[in-house]
DNA sequence: TTGACCCCTTGATCCAGATCAATGAGGGGT
DNA sequence: ACCCCTCATTGATCTGGATCAAGGGGTCAA
């Protein structure tokens, strides 16, 4: 059991927030479970009876259509969120992609704290935009980018989100990437089949925008020019 | 200056857990702005000086790329919210379909108002969860279906929106249906070209799944026939 | 060491949807 | 009434990515 001050996620996750009196409560409420790669942390359809954060690992969520296409709609990493207040059941499949250790909630127990702390029902909100602005900056990939564009733009974004959780700022230069997802979960992200996922990626490596060192790492000799073939141009200037 | 209580999205917009103190301050702090079809109510990396609620109208929300390809990524409605608290500047583009008047609050005054009224910000967020989930079921659409799919899709929740804001349940049987978007909007949301989107319509058509009395005008015979052209078989059943 | 299995890559071919190109059908202004 | 102008439809052709098919390499168990 992590004691929440020395949590590696206390400062980005739902609980960032809250003050040390705020944490003593979530300290109470909080259980721990670890998954396997390949577990299933939630299923379509059916109850999600605990609302967790990701502390470490990675899951994806996806759906699966009948005839067996999938397409993934959300990739989680640590200190994202899984579940959402006022609804019992989950409408995707979240499962794990690696080692994957969660913070777990009881249902009507985080149902009552966002009611009764403002930290925590401000700070999801605030999580929920971010996640609403990554899902609509990704209906642009998948509605309207080529197949190399979506390589890349996922490369980029995949880029920044390491960057961001070790706190540092806009990748430049060179970039180390460890790939969490297969080439087929990779290919579901994107919506494309395996091969053409492949393909690109020899590609970019022929071109001399990426390194693949091993088929699950990547290295960026120059991310700018990588981020310049998904017309990535850093709008950046948020301010929060 | 429509009363607040007699406002037509009184129950469905970001206000619809106010009790009548609460809808007071708000009176006192909200402005009306009516804007023609084809206005921009905000641009990509400009600032946002109002968050608004849709009165009546519709409007898109897209972004455009350096070599003009657009995808949009929201479909605004009556009760639908422009604008995000804590962040200055629109990442995309919101433009009127049609005439469209917002009900309108400064950004510090509605920042505020989040702040201060639990009623307000559980409201919020329980309408950017249901946005995010909008826009993750469109994912699925934009990433893995078929034309014919894609604009079944588009028919099917714009029915189904159409009967939520009217307040009846799912649609069945026979259903018309006005389009508020010309064929390049609707090919923009779909990710397709305006040729495609024509030719699916056309299909649809000689299919006897539509009807068309007019360009943007579309009969539906059998609203669930149709909804399970795009695998619609409606999970429905979620507990609020 | 061998073999079974999984995941990835590469090659050959196909096809859904893009692109290029007319044509039609309102609709508003003069 | 006529002329634009915009939007929608339809046809012909092209092509990016899917599909079908065949290896290749790494890992694990026997």
């Amino acid at each position: 059991m992590i004691a929440c001050g020395n949590c590696p996620i206390r400062h980005n996750a739902v609980c960032a927030e809250c003050d040390t009196d705020e944490l003593e409560i979530l300290e109470a409420a909080k259980s721990y479970k670890t998954y396997a790669a390949g577990d299933r942390l939630a299923e379509a359809g059916e109850p999600v009876p605990y609302l967790s954060s990701i502390v470490t690992g990675c899951a994806t969520i996806s759906k699966t259509l009948e005839d067996g296409r999938r397409q993934t709609v959300g990739l989680l990493l640590p200190s994202d969120f899984i579940g959402r207040p006022g609804r019992e059941t989950s409408p995707y499949d979240v499962e794990a992609l690696a080692e994957t250790t969660l913070c777990r909630f009881e249902r009507s127990k985080f149902e009552a704290l966002v009611r009764d702390t403002p930290h925590i029902a401000s700070r999801l909100l605030k999580m929920t935009l971010d996640e609403l602005d990554a899902a609509r900056e990704w209906a642009v990939v998948l509605g309207r980018m080529t197949a190399r564009e979506k390589v890349v733009a996922f490369l980029v974004s995949l880029a920044k989100r390491q960057a961001t959780a070790a706190g540092r700022p806009r990748p430049s230069g060179s970039v180390f990437l460890h790939l969490p997802l297969s080439r087929e979960a990779m290919a579901d992200h994107l919506g494309l089949t395996i091969e053409t996922t492949s393909r690109q990626i020899t590609a970019l490596r022929k071109d001399g925008l990426i390194e693949t060192p091993g088929k699950r790492d990547i290295r960026i000799p120059d991310f700018d020019e990588l981020a310049l073939e998904a017309g990535d141009d850093d709008d950046g200037g948020f301010i929060d």
